[in-house]
DNA sequence: GTCTATAGATTGATAGAC
DNA sequence: GTCTATCAATCTATAGAC
């Protein structure tokens, strides 16, 4: 890698992770380009010389994390389904649940420093901005599909719409939790807790949904 | 009411269900005074004039329905834990749950012309703007510490801090569900329902997140 | 109270020198 | 690849005629 390249790079990753910060702090629409560019300690034009527009930009820091975490949660849960397949059984909607909850909740400490991600995808379903929806739908949905499949099999008595509406009040609430624990909450909101450790987060919400699924 | 009044009232009126239309789909920062006067054919300069700001604006609109809304569950709550007190037991969790979340969902109901509302509520927690989060936040502070209080007594084996947890997970659920059966959601992400009766949902949520607290 | 006109600031994007 | 300079569009808010 010659050098020309290596700073390239390395302009193009601190726009990443400037753009990944200010878009979990202040979403999408209220991230200028300027503050961009500003934080990042590079020129203006840049963003637009790397990336080609300021959606482009977006795309690329959803990508960036979004899918190596899909593929470790993708794994779990085949891993899950395929186990219990061999043994004729079931799977467990527990350990279906954990396998998409687990590494999203542990994933700030596994990627120490896409923690600011986790706080923007909280917000990804609900933004107010179609196209911030529209990418991580479109990130999101086949794995979605796998989590809705394979919970329909560990749950073979529950019509698929209810096993649907649960798995969606699941996602609210891990979805909920992931923004309430983003580092730019007021701590005025979670009197119960400066810093919630994730393992502790993940015990709390597994028997919660296990249960509701269950109902 | 002279005439002069009622035109005032009208102008005020439909300033205020076209922020509400329009705040609901494109969100706070994503709708201009421009959009919003045109949506309720009134000249550009008629919010600064009604309302003072865009802030107040948005003010307006939150405490028109969230008072009256607010009101109602607070009074089915607190029926729910007086009742029990007279009769020397501890609330049950699931009518506390119900208490907040019937009206709730119910509401595009009993007030079909605040439909918008219940999908802006549903984006309120996580908005990326400081300002919409910390206006909801004033108004339903109050109501929240109610229901963590009387959750509280109704699970009286339970830590403090897990019944707080939980209730967060339970919130999650619900304002996931307001936001989904928004009318501005693309029926892609939800197979299962166009039309989703409301007390269909309150059927399906409250099990769930009865449970979750139970667990 | 309603209107036009506009101030004053900020935005995403780009052209062209280096 | 980086920079300055700037365009064209947008925004909130207001001043002043009617």
């Amino acid at each position: 890698m010659n050098e020309i390249n290596s700073e390239q790079l390395d302009t193009k990753q601190r726009i990443l992770d400037a753009a990944e910060y200010l878009f979990a702090r202040d979403g999408y629409r209220g991230t200028s380009l300027r503050a961009i560019t500003g934080q990042a300690d590079v020129n203006l034009a840049a963003v637009n010389y790397h990336f080609g527009s300021k959606e482009a930009l977006l795309e690329e820091v959803i990508k960036r994390r979004l899918l190596p975490l899909n593929e470790t949660r993708e794994l779990l849960i085949k891993q899950v389904r395929d186990d219990a397949r061999k043994e004729g059984k079931t799977p467990d909607i527990r350990e279906v649940l954990l396998g998409f909850i687990e590494p999203t909740l542990l994933f700030k400490e596994s990627h120490p420093e896409g923690e600011n991600f986790m706080t923007f995808i909280g917000r990804s379903i609900t933004d107010p901005d179609d196209t911030v929806r529209q990418v991580f739908h479109r990130f999101i949905k086949p794995l979605f599909h796998l989590l809705f499949e394979t919970s329909c099999e560990a749950l073979p008595d529950l019509p698929k719409d209810i096993v649907f509406w649960r798995l969606h009040f699941s996602i609210g609430s891990l979805f909920h939790t992931l923004h309430v624990c983003g580092k730019f909450q007021s701590d005025e909101n979670i009197p119960f807790h400066s810093d919630m450790d994730s393992q502790t987060l993940i015990n709390l919400i597994i028997p919660f949904v296990t249960a509701g699924m269950k109902a």
